[in-house]
DNA sequence: AGAAGGTCGTTTTTT
DNA sequence: ACGACCTTCT
């Protein structure tokens, strides 16, 4: 037994007098008492708008100030941005004394992590990472050799296989549980699924591949495996804060019990009325079991809501009260202003719906409201494609969250393989990709190609005396050519970047023919990124695990310094805020997700989604559907308003009518279906600014 | 083996 | 509207 010396905490002056931040006097007292907290597990509770993050960034200063180390505070937020932006803010607080905390996404941190040890668990240093779509086609691959599908009922495709093996992982629920719940029809082929699922697991081994799950599931595997790691890991974990924490699964509490497992000064921040993520393991329960799991917690709230009009809240607390679990709940305005009633807009089809909205945009904007204190929110990224029109129309700009990504781009992707290739060569996900991009080889030729690569790690990029066939050697030398001289020159990323893009452009052309020139400005601001970034290794990372939206991109940026109109999912809404909020599409099957309506829980959870998007807004909310829904084949559909707002007194969500400009906005029930609710002149007592009477149409 | 063209089934939210 | 999968042609 070696001897032991006790490193003591050199612990700051408890309330030392020279703190430069008046905690008290710029937070109100709950604030205080959560950003001020002792040491040890804190819970803090707090609701929407209730200053949840100015707390934490808040808390980061104290900790700051008081002494701890800014590299021993680790920071664990739900997106990247919000990491970013708290950083930024409380540097600003303590003239950038803040910079060097550590943070992100758990998946972000645990790479940090994976990739400093990957070795003690088999894995490459250089191993890559496989977003959804690439372990997808990684699972493809088995399952086309597998021939499992070749039986007589449908097999699961490989996005349903890829989702069920990762809903095994982030639920910590066996195959059996996921399959026999999620998804019955397949329970025939439990056996195939599980050898799949098993197979999946050993090629990413044998490749060094990690998908989004492996990230968090090695870096525990390491932890348990490796004491010492866990523990080193851990010491350098002076201070673990967690945002978001209603929205972490199993696997991401128990990290946080690893992190914090040598200091035990865990802070977590959540609201359980607010949690969003059940479809990826989160359990709005985990907030209530922190204090189990980490004894003489302390449990803080946070209860004023500093953020929306009262008028605003009494919807969103009116609303959570139909849920089947009770949330104890009750927003109260800080301000005390009451504000205009939200409004709930009936339109007559998806366009109209997309008129309204772009116009009120466009008036608001007018009268001074900046863009982007405006926000359009939505269940599904599709259901803004009017919106978008209309915006287009409008010659409104708008940055799109929650949409397509820019890696998920199918030639971006291309490119990334190649980059992925040079990154790490037992990459066969991305050699897949890369060599099926040459005429002559398909599924085949490159599974036989790929062995052959990848069986030789001395000099994988080496074409050797194999392998002739006249189709396809010219372009397969072409490849080898390009990738050896990259991987033997060192040059800089970028210069990287512009020869597999050069390379590349032809076969671009060449396969997406029609959308060319597009693809290729796609393809010029994705070399632009690769300026900013400081390695290879990092920029796939950061395009896997912080993707940029591909909308970003399209809207020219800052044509005239004027920041854009947001439109977001409500999932990528979380934690924003906003003068005034539209929410579009409130219709049953949409919100509620027709895929929910089967399960009370899942409803709740949409419940949820829906209370999160009204309290992002500040001052005015308008709930719009059109009550004529687009359906594939049968053309126009009569839609039903979803049953979150049916029932809903008008005291609470006033009824809005549109009428077409010209049309008298005498009452004709223009409509032979369900009647509009409540007729336009329900008298409002008092008419304010915002005129939520008639709107001229 | 691969390309090309036709048919059938599916369709959310994100790191 | 798209992707997966099957059939037929090169």
């Amino acid at each position: 037994m070696p001897r032991r010396i006790v490193l003591r905490r050199d612990d700051p002056s408890p309330e030392g007098g020279d703190l430069t931040i008046d905690y008290r006097g710029e937070l109100n007292e709950q604030q205080a008492a959560a950003a001020t907290a002792k040491g040890g597990p804190v819970l803090i509770v707090a609701g929407a708008g209730t200053g949840k993050t100015r707390t934490l960034v808040y808390r980061v200063a104290y900790l700051v100030e008081t002494g701890v180390r800014p590299e021993q505070i680790t920071l664990l937020t739900f997106t990247r941005r919000a990491a970013r932006e708290m950083l930024t803010r409380a540097s600003a607080l303590l003239d950038g004394r803040c910079q060097r905390v550590r943070g992100g996404t758990f998946h972000a941190f645990c790479l940090t992590i994976l990739r400093r040890h990957a070795q003690a668990i088999g894995f490459k240093e250089r191993f890559t990472i496989l977003d959804s779509a690439d372990a997808a086609d990684v699972v493809d691959i088995l399952r086309t050799n597998s021939g499992y599908h070749k039986g007589e009922k449908r097999f699961p495709r490989k996005k349903t296989l890829y989702t069920m093996f990762s809903a095994e992982r982030n639920r910590d629920q066996p195959l059996e549980q996921v399959v026999e719940t999620q998804y019955p029809q397949f329970i025939p082929y439990m056996d195939a699924l599980h050898d799949l699922a098993t197979q999946y697991d050993q090629y990413k081994r044998q490749h060094s591949l990690m998908d989004f799950d492996d990230l968090l599931l090695r870096t525990l595997e390491l932890f348990q495996q490796h004491d010492d790691i866990r523990q080193q890991v851990a010491t350098r974990c002076r201070h673990v804060l967690v945002d978001e924490y209603q929205d972490t699964n199993r696997l991401q509490a128990e990290l946080v019990r690893h992190f914090g497992s040598v200091h035990g000064n865990v802070t977590v921040v959540g609201d359980d009325a607010q949690s969003i993520y059940r479809f990826r393991g989160a359990d709005f329960r985990n907030i209530f079991d922190f204090p189990e799991q980490f004894e003489n917690t302390q449990v803080l709230k946070l209860e004023e809501n500093y953020r929306s009009t009262q008028a605003i809240l009494d919807l969103a607390n009116h609303l959570i009260t139909q849920a089947q679990r009770s949330f104890d709940k009750e927003l109260v305005a800080a301000s005390g202003e009451e504000g205009d009633t939200p409004a709930v807009v009936p339109a007559t089809d998806a366009r109209d719906e997309a008129r309204f909205v772009a116009q009120m945009i466009h008036d608001l904007r007018e009268g001074g409201t900046p863009l982007n204190d405006m926000a359009v929110l939505f269940r599904s990224s599709f259901n803004s494609y009017d919106v978008e029109v209309e915006l287009n129309r409008k010659n409104i700009p708008y940055v799109k969250y929650g949409g397509m990504k820019l890696s998920e781009a199918a030639h971006i992707k291309d490119v990334l393989a190649h980059l992925k290739v040079l990154e790490n060569p037992a990459d066969a996900a991305s050699w897949n990709r890369v060599l099926q991009l040459l005429h002559g080889i398909g599924p085949k030729t490159a599974g036989d190609l790929i062995d052959w690569i990848t069986s030789d790690a001395e000099d994988p990029f080496t074409l050797k005396e194999r392998f002739y066939s006249g189709r396809y050697v010219e372009a397969l030398k072409e490849l080898f050519n390009l990738l050896r001289r990259l991987r033997t020159e060192e040059l800089p990323l970028i210069a990287q970047v512009e020869a597999v893009v050069e390379y590349y452009e032809p076969i671009c052309k060449d396969t997406y023919y029609e959308d060319f020139p597009k693809r290729l400005q796609d393809l010029e601001h994705f070399v632009g990124l690769a300026e900013n970034a400081s390695n290879r290794s990092d920029f796939l990372a950061s395009l896997a695990l912080d993707p940029i939206e591909l909308s970003a991109m399209e809207a020219e940026p800052a044509q005239d310094d004027e920041p854009p109109l947001v439109l977001s999912t409500i999932h990528s809404a979380k934690g924003l805020e906003f003068s005034n909020v539209f929410i579009i599409h409130a219709l049953e099957g949409v919100l509620p997700s027709q895929y929910a309506v089967k399960d009370p829980e899942a409803v709740d959870e949409e419940l949820r989604l829906l209370y999160v998007a009204i309290t992002r807004a500040k001052d005015d909310l308008f709930i719009s559907y059109p009550m004529l829904q687009y359906r594939r084949y049968q053309g126009e559909h009569m839609a039903r308003p979803s049953r979150f707002i049916e029932d809903v007194p008008e005291d609470l969500l006033e009824p809005v009518r549109l009428v077409e400009e010209g049309a008298a906005s005498a009452d004709l029930p223009e409509n032979n279906h369900q009647a509009l609710p409540g007729s336009s002149d329900t008298g409002s007592s008092d008419e304010s600014a915002q005129s939520n009477d008639n709107l001229p149409f």
